[in-house]
RNA sequence: UACCCCAUGGUGUAAUUGGCAACACAUCUGGUUUUGGUCCAGACAUUCCAGGUUCAAGUCCUGGUGGGGUAACCA
C-alpha cells in the first residue's frame, strides 16, 4: 500500500498543472534539449532540512520523475567556513525518508572546483573578468545604492595579461584573506545591483570539508551554482523567488561562457502559520537552546516532523495539495496536520489512555474480579483486527470527562448520567468525592448494568457518550508529551523587528504530561509506532527518550474536537 | 526613491489559454456513528480598483492601488 502512495503523483497528469510543469510540457514538446527534463536539488550542507525545503525537493524530484528524467542532488559547498559533512549526511536521510531517491547522481559544487576555475580563467581572458584589490568595505562603497549609479573600480581596467597573472596568483596562494578578488566586468551602473560587477572569486585560506587545502580561493555561489548546472546538464534549474534577481546574472555567465545553458525558473517558497522556515532563525532556536535540537518533534525540521509522527506520505500529500506558484502566500498550519489525520486515520491502531486520569469505582463490581473485553484495533481497516484489553472494578477516565455540575450539552460522566465505556459497560455516576483543600474531584463512585458487555444494552437504550478508559491495576505509567504550536502567533516574522520572534516562542509548546495512564498492550510499543488514543489524537513513540517496556509518546497531531469548539464559544 | 516579481472565498491553489468561477482545508447547519473521531448532505466569491477591446474578460490592453524581493568577498 506503502507502494501505491509513493507512486502516485508520479505519473504525468495526475498532478495539478502549475505554471512550472506548463513550461517543462512546452519544452518538451518543442523538443528543447531533445525533450529531456534534468533538475537538480542544490542544498549547502549548513544545517537541517525544513518543510519548505520538502516542497522544493518535491517539486525538483517530481517533476523530473513526471517527465521520464532524473534529478541530481548536489551539495552546493562553495563556502567551507560555514559548512559542516554532518549536514550533509543529515540532508541525504531527510531526503531517502521523503521517499526521492537520487541514485548515482550524487555530486558537489567542489568536485567542480578545477572547471569553475578555467571558465574563470575563460572570461579573464575575454576581458570579461578583473581582479580587485578593493576591501570589501571599499566594494560595499563603490557599489551605490538601489537609488544611485555605483562606480567603477579604479582596477577595472586592468590588462588582460595582469589579470591573467593575479588571479593564477591568487589560485596559487600568494595573497592573504580578503585581499582580492576576482569580479565579472558588467555595469555599475545597472539597476539591477546583481550586474554591478560581482565578485566570481574570494581568497579565503580555509580548509574545505572535501577539497581540504587544495584551493585558497572559493568561487561565489552566482559563478558556481549556473556553471554546476551547466556542467550537470541540468534543463530545467528551479529554485525560490529570491533569485529571480540574480537570473540576468545566471544567464550572462552561461552566455558569456558560451557552454549548455538551462533555463532557471523560479517559485514562492513555502511559509507556514505558527512557525517560522528560515534556516537562519531554526539555526538560533537550536544555537540557544530554546528547543532540543534540529530534530525537536517542535521543529518544522524534516527531523523533527518525522520524530514527532509524521509520514513521508503525509509530507507529501500535503506539499501536493498546496500547488506551486509565484504568489508570496502562508499556508495555514490545520493543512499540513489535517494531511496527517487523513493518513494516520486509516493506518494508525487504536488504542486506550488516560493523559489525566481521573479514578472511578464501580461499586457494584464483583471484588477481584478481571474481565477481558474485545476491542476493535482499526474501525476504518478491519484486517487490523482486535485485541483483549483488561476491565476491573477501579478504571481511570479523563478529567474532563467528569464534570460534578455539567454545562449544557455536556454527554459525558456527571452525577446521575449514564454513559458508555469503549468496549465495556454502562456505568452511572452514583456520587463522587473532592479534594477538601482544593474542591477537586478526587473519586468517581459508579455502578455498571451487566446486561451492557461490549457496550451494547439488549434494551437499545440510546447513549449519547462513549469514553475512553483504562484499568487501574493493569494499567502503566509513561509520559506523553502533547506538543502545542512552537510560537503563539500566526506569524512570528510580522514585525519590522527580525529579532523579535524569539519572544513570540510558546511556552507551553512542549505539553509535557507524566503520570499518564495507558492500556497494558501499549508498554511493548516500539520506538517511531503510531498509534490513535481513541478520542484525542495521534501519538508517536518517541525514538529518543523512550526505553524498552517505558516508552514515551509524542503528539503527532490531535483528533478534530468539535465539543471544544462548543466550549470556546460558550 | 530605482529595478524585478506578484494580486481569484477565511487559507492555499484551479479554470481546457476569451465561453456557466472549480478543488482542498477552515468556518457554520443538519444527518449517521460504540471515538463530540471517521463518513454523508448543505451553506459560504459580483476574481484589488478604474477605464478600454469584445456578442462574451479572472484571462487581452492602459492607468492606478496594494504586497513581496534586491544594495554579503552568504547561499
Amino acid at each position: 500500500m506503502a507502494e501505491d502512495k509513493t507512486s502516485e503523483g508520479d505519473h504525468p497528469g495526475e498532478q495539478p498543472r502549475d505554471f512550472i510543469r506548463s513550461r517543462v510540457a512546452e519544452d518538451v514538446a518543442a523538443g528543447k534539449h531533445g525533450g529531456e527534463v534534468h533538475t537538480r536539488f542544490p542544498p549547502e550542507p549548513n544545517g537541517f532540512l525544513h518543510i519548505g525545503h520538502a516542497k522544493a525537493i518535491t517539486i525538483n524530484f517530481s517533476i523530473a520523475a513526471e517527465f521520464g528524467g532524473v534529478c541530481n542532488l548536489r551539495f552546493d559547498d562553495t563556502n567551507p567556513a560555514r559548512e559542516d559533512p554532518k549536514y550533509a549526511a543529515a540532508i541525504e536521510e531527510d531526503l531517502a525518508w521523503l521517499g526521492f531517491s537520487w541514485g548515482d547522481n550524487l555530486f558537489h559544487a567542489s568536485d567542480y572546483f578545477e572547471q569553475l576555475y578555467q571558465y574563470a580563467l575563460q572570461l579573464v581572458e575575454k576581458g570579461l573578468a578583473y581582479v580587485d584589490d578593493l576591501s570589501a568595505e571599499e566594494t560595499r562603497e563603490y557599489r551605490g545604492t538601489v537609488n544611485a549609479a555605483g562606480r567603477k573600480s579604479p582596477f577595472r581596467e586592468r590588462s588582460v595579461e595582469e589579470n591573467l597573472d593575479l588571479f593564477r596568483r591568487m589560485r596559487a596562494g600568494e595573497f592573504s584573506d580578503g585581499a582580492r578578488t576576482l569580479r565579472a566586468k558588467i555595469d555599475m551602473a545597472s539597476p539591477n545591483m546583481n550586474l554591478r560587477d560581482p565578485a566570481i572569486y574570494r581568497i579565503r585560506k580555509v580548509t574545505h570539508q572535501r577539497s581540504g587545502d587544495e584551493w585558497p580561493i572559493y568561487p561565489m555561489y552566482d559563478f558556481a551554482h549556473g556553471l554546476s548546472d551547466s556542467i550537470e546538464g541540468i534543463t530545467h534549474s528551479l529554485c525560490s523567488l529570491e533569485f529571480e534577481n540574480h537570473r540576468p546574472l545566471y544567464d550572462w555567465f552561461l552566455d558569456k561562457l558560451g557552454v549548455f545553458h538551462p533555463q532557471q525558473i523560479e517559485f514562492a517558497r513555502l511559509n507556514l502559520s505558527f512557525t517560522v522556515l528560515s534556516k537562519r532563525y531554526l539555526t538560533q532556536l537550536v544555537d540557544e537552546g530554546l528547543v532540543d535540537g534540529w530534530d525537536d518533534p517542535r521543529m518544522p525540521t524534516l527531523a523533527g516532523l518525522r520524530r514527532r509522527g509524521y509520514t513521508p506520505e503525509a509530507v507529501r500529500s500535503f506539499l501536493a495539495g498546496i500547488g506551486v506558484a509565484k504568489f508570496n502566500s502562508t499556508v495555514e498550519l490545520v493543512l499540513l496536520e489535517n494531511a496527517l489525520r487523513v493518513e494516520l486515520n486509516k493506518t494508525a491502531p487504536r488504542r486506550m489512555a488516560v493523559l489525566d486520569p481521573l479514578k472511578v469505582v464501580i461499586d457494584n463490581w464483583p471484588a477481584g474480579e478481571v474481565d477481558f473485553l474485545t476491542a476493535i484495533n482499526n474501525p476504518e481497516d478491519e484486517s487490523a483486527g482486535t485485541r483483549t484489553v483488561p476491565f476491573s472494578g477501579e478504571l481511570y477516565i479523563e478529567q474532563g470527562d467528569f464534570k460534578a455540575d455539567p454545562p449544557k450539552k455536556f454527554w459525558r460522566l456527571a452525577p446521575g448520567n449514564e454513559v458508555r465505556l469503549r468496549y465495556a459497560f454502562y456505568i452511572k455516576c452514583t456520587s463522587f468525592e473532592t479534594d477538601p483543600e482544593t474542591g477537586d474531584v478526587t473519586l468517581v463512585h459508579a455502578t455498571y448494568d451487566p446486561e451492557t458487555r461490549g457496550g451494547d444494552s439488549p434494551d437499545g437504550r440510546k447513549i449519547k457518550a462513549t469514553l475512553h478508559w483504562v484499568s487501574a491495576e493493569h494499567s502503566f505509567e509513561a509520559d506523553v508529551r502533547n506538543f502545542d504550536h512552537l510560537f503563539q502567533t500566526p506569524n512570528p516574522m510580522a514585525g519590522d523587528d527580525k529579532t523579535k520572534f524569539k519572544e513570540l516562542l510558546n511556552p507551553d509548546s512542549l505539553g509535557l504530561k507524566t503520570g499518564c495512564k495507558l492500556e497494558p498492550g501499549l508498554a511493548e510499543a516500539q520506538p517511531g509506532e503510531r498509534y490513535q488514543f481513541e478520542r484525542l489524537g495521534y501519538y508517536c513513540v518517541d525514538t529518543r527518550l523512550s526505553a524498552p517496556q517505558a516508552p514515551v509518546f509524542n503528539r503527532a497531531v490531535a483528533l478534530r474536537d468539535s465539543w471544544a469548539k462548543v466550549q470556546a464559544r460558550g
